[in-house]
Formats: structure tokens, sequence, C-alpha cells
DNA sequence: ATTGGTGCAAATCCTTTGCAATAGC
DNA sequence: GCTATTGCAAAGGATTTGCACCAAT
């Protein structure tokens, strides 16, 4: 326990758009002034390994940070990239089929509700390109 | 419209596994013998931004793409990757919430069921790690 | 002849790693 | 002193891009 870990997980709790590593970096140097890259992808790593957070997907191709450790989903920012937490009710109450689908063992759903931050909205983000699902 | 156009279309419309930019050159290389990979990302480029194909997010850092336009959702195995339609009843049901969320402009749901595939249940694949929701 | 597509190699972005210097117990 | 952690720089994988060459109209 180093005051490095210690810069990492108090920066994610803080950030509630979801960090990724270079802002979480950012962040630091602003704040504490120096901190090597490479130790934040590593603190990073070791936190989401002890479950302390979680690594998001995101359809960009970096990693985000979660220190919202309960079940919940995510508002995406397709122009930002931005993620805040969200809860919707009708989402809880999906629930996993039974049993495996022909071989495969389902182990948890994986929900974000992609579109445009308020931000974003209003300078009409970029259009709509990495699509999934509905 | 030229030949390795014609021949990504058909390798991402063959292959299921929704397959990413290398695995969609080496199908191609194993069949025409000849190909640039920067043309087939180029290639899958073109055809997504063109809405003959669609990219989608997966769970790890690289893309994969999909040939089947519907409304699905897909079975990630995160063993091996790979990726499979399926398509859910109970999450069809599912509604984005009329109005924006706080400012937020909803334009889609992009769901994803996480598990392990047959293969690799069997030989038992990595401990889960990358977590979003529930 | 002109426009667009291709191949190659170099460049970019995000992330991980080897290794020596360092900190904490 | 020992072991774990850090910083730096180099390596890595996926993807994009500059540029010259080639093909089809």
């Amino acid at each position: 326990v180093t005051a490095q870990r210690v810069a990492v997980f108090r920066a994610v709790l803080q950030d509630l758009s979801h960090p990724t590593a270079d802002a979480v970096h950012r962040a630091i140097l602003a704040d504490l002034g120096s901190m090597s890259l490479a130790t934040v992808y590593r603190t990073l790593e070791f936190l989401a390994g002890g479950g302390l957070l979680r690594r998001v997907s995101t359809p960009e191709s970096v990693s985000r940070f979660d220190a919202n450790l309960a079940p919940h989903q995510h508002l995406v920012c397709r122009g930002c990239g931005r993620m805040r937490d969200w809860d919707e009710a009708a989402l809880h109450r999906v629930r996993l089929p039974r049993r495996s689908f022909a071989g495969f063992r389902p182990e948890m759903l994986d929900i974000r509700i992609v579109g445009l931050c308020e931000g974003c909205a209003r300078g009409a983000g970029p259009p709509l390109t990495r699509t999934t699902g509905r």
C-alpha cells in the first residue's frame, strides 16, 4: 500500500466519468506533481485484480475504470467517450437464461446505453459508427 | 467495387465468429493468396461506413466485424474472444426510456452476453477479469 | 488523362515489460 | 538486508497513414 496506489485509487473514485489510464495519470500529475504512467497502468491492473476497481469495456480502444462495484449500467457518450453510471430498473429485470445456450455458458450481461451527452449533443458529436445490437 | 472488397465482404459473411481484421486477412491469404493487411483494414472501414458491415465492440482491444445487420445480441467468449449471434427474446422487450437521462440522449442499447464457449469451458478459460454491469 | 484503390513501410495510439534504482518493513 | 514497487525506456499489438504505383474509366 504505497502513496502511488492511494493516489490512483482516489483519482478513480473522484472521476465519475470513468477515467482512462491517461486521464488518471493527468489528474495525478496536476494534483501531486509526478508519477510514471507505467505505474498508473500497473496500479490500475493491481486494483482491478484485487477487486477494488473494475475495468469496464468501452466502444473505443481504451480501457476505462470504475470504482462503483454495485451492479449497474453505463451511459456511454459516443462523442467524447465519457461514461456515467446509470441504474435502469427495466434492465435489472432482465435475467440470464437459466441454462446454457447451445454449449455456451453465460456468466454475465454487459449492457451499455450509447448516445450523446449534453455537451456533445449541443456540438453534434460525430456520426454513429461503432454499433452492436439494437 | 474491386476484387479485394468482394473478398473482404465474403470473408466476413462466411465467418460466423465475427472475425477480427487479422482473421479476415488470414482467411483471404489462405483462399486467394495475397492481399495487404492495410487494405483489409481500409476495406472493413469502408464497408462499415457504407452500412454493409458492423464494427462491434468487444471486451478485448481488437475490433470485430459482423455482417448480420438485424438487431441482435452477441454471445462473447471471454476465453477465445469469439462472438456468436444470439437473439434473446427477453432482451428485445427492453425499451430505451422515452426521453433523455439527465441531459444524456440515448440512441441504442449495446448488450453482450459474456461467458465461456464450449471449447473454452472444457479447458477452463482464464478467470473473469474485465467486467461491467451485472 | 484522371480518379480512386492498393501495397508497402513508417507512424500512431494504448498498453505492457525488462531492468536498474528505490522505498518500506 | 530483503522483497515489493517505481521509473524510465524500449517493446508490443492493433490500427492508421503517407506516398508512390497501378487499374479502370
